[in-house]
Formats: C-alpha cells, sequence, structure tokens
DNA sequence: CTTCTTGCAAACCATTTGCATCATT
DNA sequence: AATGATGCAAATGGTTTGCAAGAAG
C-alpha cells in the first residue's frame, strides 16, 4: 500500500501533478480490492467510509492510474469500464461469461505460449492483460 | 443473400414477428459488407442508397439479428458495439490495437487447440467469436 | 382487423467537460 | 502566491424506450 503510494507520487511528480487526498483515497480503494471493479464501486466505498471524491474526480483519478500502469481498464463487455490493479496481482486472462457476465480469471501457459508466437509472427506486440475469452460458465452453458 | 433473408424470416415467424422492408434492409446492409461494421454505418449506408431505417429500428433489428444467431455483437473497444455477420465468414478472432483501434483479424490451429482444452477443464463453453487479443499493431508498437 | 412495427423525441447511463471555488506545493 | 484540483451541473455519445400513427399477415 505505501509502496503503491510512493509509486502513484513519483508518477504525479513526473508530471508536475499534485498528491491530493482525493486521489490517495481513490488509489486506497483500489489497491484494498482484490478483483475488478467500476467507477460506481469506488464512489459507494468511498461513500461508506464518509471519504470524500466526486464521481468527476474517481473517473479523473483512474485516468491517471491507468496511464501510470499501476491501473489496468478492462472491457468485460458490461456496458462500462472496470479497472483492476496490476502490482502485486499475478498475470492472469479473463472468461467472461455471456449470459451472466460473471468474470473467471485464469492463466495458461500453452495459450501464452502459442499467443506469443503468433504475436511475433504478425508483429503484434501484446500488454499485460491481453486476452479475453467470451462464452458460457459452467452454470450458464 | 437469398439464403440470409430465409434464415431470417424463419427466425422471426418462430417467434411470431414479422418481416418488414426495414428489416429486410439492414439485414442486406450488414451481409452486402465484408467485416465489421456500426450501428451507424449502417444508417449511413441506407440513407445513402434512399432506403428507410430509423436509428432505433436499426438498434432493434440488429438485436433480433444476433438474438437469431446471424450476426454476432463485438466489443472492440471503441466504445460502442460492432457487427459482423456469420453466415459464410469464415472462423476467425480479433487482435486490437489500443492505440490506434485497428482491428487485425486472425485465426490459429494452435491457440484454438490449447483454448478448447482449457475450456474443457473449466467447463467454460466458448461461442463461436470467443477470443479478442489486446496489444499494439506494427504501426504503433 | 388485429397485432406487430415504425419513427420520433425524450430518456438513459456511463463518462467527460467548463467553470468558479478551493487546496497543495 | 501560483498552479493545479475539486465539485457541480451541464454536455456528450451511444443506445433504449414510450407512444401515437402506420403496415404486415
Amino acid at each position: 500500500m505505501t509502496r503503491a503510494i510512493q509509486t502513484f507520487t513519483k508518477y504525479l511528480n513526473s508530471k508536475d501533478l499534485k498528491l491530493t487526498k482525493e486521489r490517495k483515497a481513490v488509489l486506497q480503494e483500489i489497491f484494498l480490492h482484490k478483483g475488478h471493479l467500476e467507477a460506481e464501486d469506488i464512489l459507494h466505498s468511498l461513500r461508506r467510509k464518509k471519504k470524500r471524491a466526486s464521481r468527476a474526480t474517481v473517473y479523473r483519478t483512474l485516468d491517471l492510474l491507468v496511464d501510470s500502469g499501476m491501473v489496468r481498464k478492462v472491457d468485460l463487455g458490461h456496458g462500462h469500464s472496470h479497472y483492476e490493479h496490476v502490482l502485486g496481482h499475478t498475470h492472469h486472462e479473463h472468461m467472461i461469461c455471456l449470459k451472466c457476465g460473471k468474470v473467471i480469471e485464469f492463466s495458461d501457459k500453452e495459450i501464452e505460449r502459442s499467443l506469443k508466437q503468433m504475436c511475433k509472427k504478425t508483429e503484434f506486440k501484446l500488454t499485460s492483460h491481453h486476452l479475453q475469452v467470451f462464452g458460457y460458465c459452467r452454470d450458464c452453458r
């Protein structure tokens, strides 16, 4: 956590931006949660804890966090964005159920390998979060 | 094309829905195009051809086509949906450039294989369009 | 003729933005 | 004190919806 704040501060400084209590609160909220969460989740969590931060500020801070590389923005096909932190979160991909919207995290060596090979051929550069699989989960198939 | 109309008519009948000229026009527009296109594209194409169909009808028809399984709705991370027809369109997946938004279609036996195997393990049922890869294309890497 | 469809405009929902006020460095 | 940041409310952009008028079976 302290580490996260340090990293963020460094990023902010490099851009001549300031570490405000609102930004710190949003950062903490994201790093406290394990999974992916949406802007509204953060807003609610903060409200519950009687911390301040308007919806606009939450969105603005999320943009900064994504830009800093500490957080990734994920589109899980739910019609709005989700965010998850990268630090201390082991690499994984998402399997998304088209019916119930459930998101299953997975990581598969085989797939990684063939994906990397294909990307080498096509000169496509993968990102840390690079893959999404759509289908129907056990309960919805 | 005639085949597509037949299939759609069959679907509509099964749901006690009617084949209107607007629905037929939208269907044709999608099946005339090779790649993925968005609602607005369809609307413009129709306008250019002096065919009628309001934005609302285009969206409503697209929903029907997706439900019928003839068309798939794809989220390419552009902030709005894209649609592409399934019939007579060889199976492929999408690689999406996070910077310029370019979409590269690909199909890779190796990946398919390991993906299928993993899905068997996790009891996840794949759809025809099941995979999306994010990264940076040759020009943006 | 009955039921389903359309077009329009208003509603929606997530996200962004302009601006006056406020806080950090 | 100066530069940035915040909150609010209004704007945006894609998509959906209620409703009166119109068409398909």
